[in-house]
DNA sequence: CCGCCTATGTGACTTTGTCACCGATAGAAG
DNA sequence: CTTCTATCGGTGACAAAGTCACATAGGCGG
């Protein structure tokens, strides 16, 4: 796209966003502003509270939390075309409070100030509209989380982590260290369920990569409920 | 409580209402209903979008989800004093999806439709914080659930949710089996672990009850990380 | 080439989940 | 009062997952 365009277009590659009244597409591209952000930025965490709702232009933000005993887990992400709702209510929310969001890439998106964003949850009826089911969406995302983690096998959700991170190729740069957090277990039950499926001929590791041979047989195995 | 006074002194019961704008509150007392259920009546579920937002005046509603594999799991309460703001966002929400709240006890509530809790959001900003500050404290819930879920020691979690459910007594009334499902797992890890704290002299069970004997030892494994 | 950091492998053990069954208890029905 | 039945709780054997301690290996900078 454009990038010249950018300041005024944005807003139609929004799904929920293109459909708004036309003053408030105004006012938002008014009050917004496009940043950009390094990767490994930290968008917010314990201690930093998020000054501004993001629409992620480019890039994506990972959402993740270190608990009390050091274990990590990643609760979702947030790619482009998606807003931070999220970090809206942190504005108010708690403070001894432990997830973090980091830029996983170069990110860019229009920033909105609160004050601005609460104007247009005021005035915009479909505005309001997309803030709720974006909040919606989250929760029913955490929900569903909820019961994978307390009722899902490992291996099933390994062979799940395994096609979505590896969206367009066979190849997937990563550490077992970095699965383990992304399905918040332990560095060796991911060492030894790759192992499994390595010898079953459905991948080959090497160090930080893991191929995908057979793409078929995980996805079987990861539909299985 | 005088129940003459309770359709026009509700909102002065909620922390976050009692501060809101006096023409608000009007308005919110002006469409609201006084609404009563029975035990266990389902207010929202599969096929089931609630029409309207709540705040609890008596009584509590406890949200559960039944997964695929058909494990059952409870994911929170909604206690007299609360506000049930993710009814709300289920209004547009997902079909396919899978949570219930059940009133746990007699309910009774003040009723908002969903279009003057619209017009609030819309007309208050003391009503609006309410409503995100509501969503934020839900998340930040689910967050931590997922941590414990994900990384706590059912040992732990089981003597959490024997001090959560004896508040104002030593006597519990339910089944291992209701136990499993306010921890997500199997009635037979809660049974081994009861036996466990008897064995200790922690509590006594009988059959559909337990009974504290030494709250201290159980708070103090529940205190650690 | 050496040293060092990080990634991965492994065995022993504990905890948790699953399965198949058991007996015990309470309340309803006869 | 006796019998029937549904629910509740107990148990052993095993599988899956998490923990701990330590071993080995790859790759990079000096």
């Amino acid at each position: 796209m454009n990038p010249e365009a950018l300041d005024t277009e944005w807003v139609e590659r929004f799904p929920g966003l293109s459909r708004l009244e036309p003053t408030t597409k105004e006012l938002l591209l008014q009050r917004s502003a496009i940043v950009t952000m390094p990767e490994k930025t930290i968008i917010f965490g314990p201690g930093k509270s998020p000054e501004n709702m993001l629409f992620l232009l480019n890039g994506t933000v990972r959402v993740q939390q270190v608990s009390e005993t050091g274990h990590e887990i990643v609760l979702y992400r947030i790619n482009a075309g998606e807003s931070c709702v999220l970090t809206t209510a942190f504005l108010l929310a708690y403070d001894d409070y432990s997830a973090e969001g980091v830029a996983e890439s170069e990110v860019k998106a229009a920033a909105i100030p609160r004050q601005d964003f609460d104007d247009l949850v005021a005035q915009s009826p479909s505005f309001r509209n997309f803030v709720f089911a974006a909040f919606s969406k989250r929760i029913t995302d955490l929900f569903l989380m909820i019961d994978e983690v307390a009722f899902q096998r490992m291996d099933v959700r390994l062979a799940l982590k395994l096609m979505e991170l590896s969206k367009g190729g066979n190849q997937i740069s990563t550490t077992h260290q970095k699965l383990s957090v992304e399905l918040g277990t332990a560095r060796e039950v991911i060492s030894r369920q790759l192992q499994e499926f390595q010898r079953r001929g459905w991948l080959e590791q090497s160090r930080g990569t893991v191929r995908i041979l057979d793409r078929s047989k995980l996805e079987s195995l990861a539909d299985r409920d």
